[in-house]
DNA sequence: GCTGATGCGTC
DNA sequence: GTCGGAC
DNA sequence: GTCCGACGACGCATCAGC
């Protein structure tokens, strides 16, 4: 359904870049050095160079593959040589590479067009050496740089390109909205690479324990596999990696595994060079570069514009550049689909973005965000000149955008980032639909999900709406949910977002009938007033609500923009509730080199004098912090767990443990049952324990560890959460 | 068909 | 989700 | 101010191994 406007909008756009290159007079004869691809010269050297030339991210990666060489057979020695031709093949040579930090003013596509040759795509080696060349250490402004002229040329050379070029840039292998993603996990590479190079998958695995990265791995075994070059496969294209995401993206269902191995594999054995490991990363959608991604890709892309068709680059003005780019990070936000947006820049220019990619129901807007209020002060600063605010309730549930077109009797829900999951809410579409008003034709709809228990009437915690199945029949639906709606972008085909919130209110609330326990109004108070939004939140805290959100009443909706809204918890604000003691009684290592990156931290039951597990701990720590703790905690490490430790083996398993040494104040949101944690085990339900909700550290405390926070206050606490307050 | 381990997405 | 850190 | 990548609990989806 929705694939169908996005794959209308890509084919739009493709054809528009096709119909401007046919004006564009063809790309000139470059009489630059010509590409080493074509060179059949056997220097004995190459495969040093090719090592030297190829960017290390680290220093720790040259060491490993020393290791690697010396340990290796040399039968494996001999084998990279033969792949030497290949391992270069098609790369661009690094000078003409360097041109494109050259600053966008002095910068002339043309000059570097097309620096690939004759070919009329975009191969997929230009943009992975323009990933080696940003991993190599540059500044900002020169990221800044390389990404503008990079686009330029695509746009002045090969525009088809510049949608797959933008997608992958800007690390996204799938368009934004579609509900399918990649499914590919590291089982599937380890399958896969151990297929490609006919080793078996242990082998695999073992060698992602030595370099620790699938991407390295997948190097390496190349550079070992005798099954190597036995014909030399079609350089890739952007095009064709990307077009290859696109159809692994759509296979599910049964064998779909093997499907996908099937579709991965060719361009697995064409990515020469420092190609494979960036396809692994994205296969993987791992973040793997440095500092680049899609703002720097957007602000890119508007500068890009700017200079686009334009015969005087050095005229262009900085201002115009600025206020390119703004327009396109404001079109992403709002229709963040790339195909539309770059169609419109190659035909119209840039300044066409905000009259052609304004919100479109069926396509999701990346939704307003909020920011914690961290203070007393900052608190009362808010209601200092008595502005009237609008407080609303902040419910426990999941963030939803519901879109609806009348029309074709289209209707869609898109969670928070962005993806479908109309699948998951078919009672919310009926509900919808009936309690939409008459005139009410089309509508996107902010709102959240919230599991409701009927008979009572009351909310229900999040763990309960998460129990819900991924796709679900209308008649299927166990749990059931209520809709809270606050904010209304999009009416009977006219944008909202530009209105202030007390206009959006007012057509929300024009526009549905309430039905308690299915669809209501965020409940909110309009007040300039400290004491009575004190009070309020009391109320929210009572009704089963997080808190409040906070919201400037003429404020607009700015997608994405966290700055506006303003969230109150009281677990934000220090010294307003205690924290725990908890007692750290062992660590894990985690992505840090040479620290613990997490730890399992305890309670204590006095009255059996055990230490229950209660959560791990990895957050609010500096890094001196860690460095510190990793130290003074080397004579506190033992061999074995201490006997009076409660945990469940299988849950929980630490890399080393402690013996128990000192309490650390420890912040919680509150408490869940637990089948994985011991805290209070018994004392609330039969078997099971407790355990925190986002835990983080706040200092070390004072106190012994038998005096930290007892099992029996830890249940206290759990069963505070659900009484009411009896006024 | 069941179970446990793991991945992934929700907060 | 929270948090610290880089920019 | 914004972005990114550390890290948290928990539930469904998936699949290997039985």
């Amino acid at each position: 359904m929705t694939a169908n406007v996005f794959d209308t909008l890509m084919a739009g756009a493709r054809a528009a870049a096709a119909a401007a290159e046919t004006k564009q007079s063809p790309p000139k004869k470059t009489n630059k050095r010509k590409l080493s691809s074509s060179s059949t010269g056997g220097n004995k050297n190459n495969k040093a160079a090719c090592y030297i030339l190829a960017p290390k991210p680290s220093v720790k990666e040259s060491k490993e593959i020393t290791v690697v060489k010396n340990n290796e057979e040399k039968k494996e020695d001999e084998n990279a040589m033969k792949l030497i031709n290949f391992q270069t093949a098609g790369r661009i040579e690094s000078n003409i590479m360097s041109m494109l930090k050259t600053d966008t003013e002095d910068f002339e596509p043309e000059s570097m067009v097309p620096c690939w040759g004759d070919k009329n795509r975009v191969p997929f080696m230009f943009l992975c050496q323009i990933f080696d060349l940003i991993s190599e250490k540059c500044s900002q402004k020169i990221i800044n740089n390389i990404a503008c002229n990079m686009l330029r040329i695509v746009m002045e050379t090969t525009p088809d390109d510049l949608i797959p070029m933008v997608y992958l840039s800007a690390n996204k292998i799938v368009e934004t909205g579609s509900d399918s993603d990649l499914g590919v996990d590291e089982s599937l590479i380890i399958k896969l690479l151990a297929e490609t190079y006919g080793i078996t998958e242990n082998r695999v695995k073992d060698k992602k324990k030595t370099s620790g990265d699938l991407g390295k791995t997948a190097e390496h075994l190349r550079s070992c596999s005798s099954q190597y070059v036995m014909y030399k496969p079609q350089p890739l294209t952007v095009v064709k990696v990307f077009d290859t995401f696109q159809i692994i993206a759509k296979l599910t269902g049964k064998d779909s595994e093997k499907k996908k191995i099937n579709s991965i594999k060719p361009i697995i054995i064409a990515a020469g060079g420092c190609q494979l490991k960036y396809i692994i990363w994205f296969l993987l959608q791992k973040s793997k570069r440095i500092g680049f991604g899609e703002p720097i890709i957007l602000e890119a892309l508007g500068h890009a514009a700017v200079y686009y068709k334009n015969p005087n680059p050095k005229s262009v003005d900085s201002c115009l550049k600025l206020k390119a780019s703004e327009i396109v990070k404001r079109a992403v936000s709002i229709c963040p689909v790339y195909s539309k947006l770059i169609n419109v820049i190659l035909n119209g220019g840039v300044w066409e973005i905000p009259k052609e990619c304004g919100l479109t129901v069926g396509i999701p807007v990346k939704p307003m965000l909020s920011n914690p209020i961290k203070s007393i002060s900052e608190m009362i600063n808010m209601f200092f000149d008595g502005k009237e605010q609008i407080c609303e309730y902040k419910y426990d549930g999941q963030r939803a955008q519901i879109h609806y077109m009348e029309e074709n009797g289209k209707v869609e829900i898109f969670n928070r980032s962005l993806e479908r999951s109309t699948e998951m809410y078919p009672d919310v579409l009926v509900a919808i639909s009936r309690l939409k008003k008459m005139n009410v034709k089309s509508f996107v709809l902010d709102c959240e999900i919230v599991a409701y228990d009927c008979t009572k009437q009351e909310i229900l915690p999040l763990e309960i709406l998460s129990t819900r199945k991924r796709k679900v029949a209308l008649n299927d639906v166990k749990v059931n949910v209520c809709i809270f709606a606050f904010d209304m972008l999009y009416l009977n085909g006219n944008s909202l977002c530009e209105e202030p919130l007390k206009v959006r209110k007012s057509n929300l609330y024009e526009s549905f009938e309430e039905e308690l326990g299915v669809f209501q109004f965020a409940t909110g108070l309009i007040t300039g007033n400290l004491n009575e939004t004190e009070s309020f939140f009391d109320s929210a805290i009572n009704a089963g609500c997080e808190g409040l959100i906070i919201k400037d009443f003429d404020g607009l909706y700015e997608p994405n923009i966290s700055f506006y809204w303003r969230k109150l918890k009281i677990d934000y604000i220090e010294g307003v509730r205690d924290s725990l003691d908890l007692v750290p009684i062992a660590a894990y290592y985690g992505k840090c080199e040479g620290v613990y990156g997490s730890f399992l931290m305890a309670c204590y039951d006095r009255a059996n004098g055990k230490y229950e597990s209660i959560c791990k701990l990895g957050i609010g720590f500096t890094e001196p912090k860690l460095k510190e703790i990793h130290s003074r905690f080397q004579s506190k490490v033992i061999t074995e767990p201490k006997p009076d430790y409660l945990y469940d083996s299988v849950a929980v398993n630490p890399d080393v443990w402690f013996e128990t040494s000192e309490v650390w104040e420890v912040n919680v949101r509150g408490f869940t049952i637990s089948s994985d944690y011991c805290a209070a085990i018994g004392m609330v339900e039969h078997d099971k324990g407790l355990s925190a909700r986002f835990p983080r550290f706040i200092r070390e405390g004072d106190k012994d560890p038998d005096q930290a926070t007892s099992s029996n206050q830890i249940a206290e606490m759990y069963k505070e959460q659900f009484a009411k307050s009896t006024q």
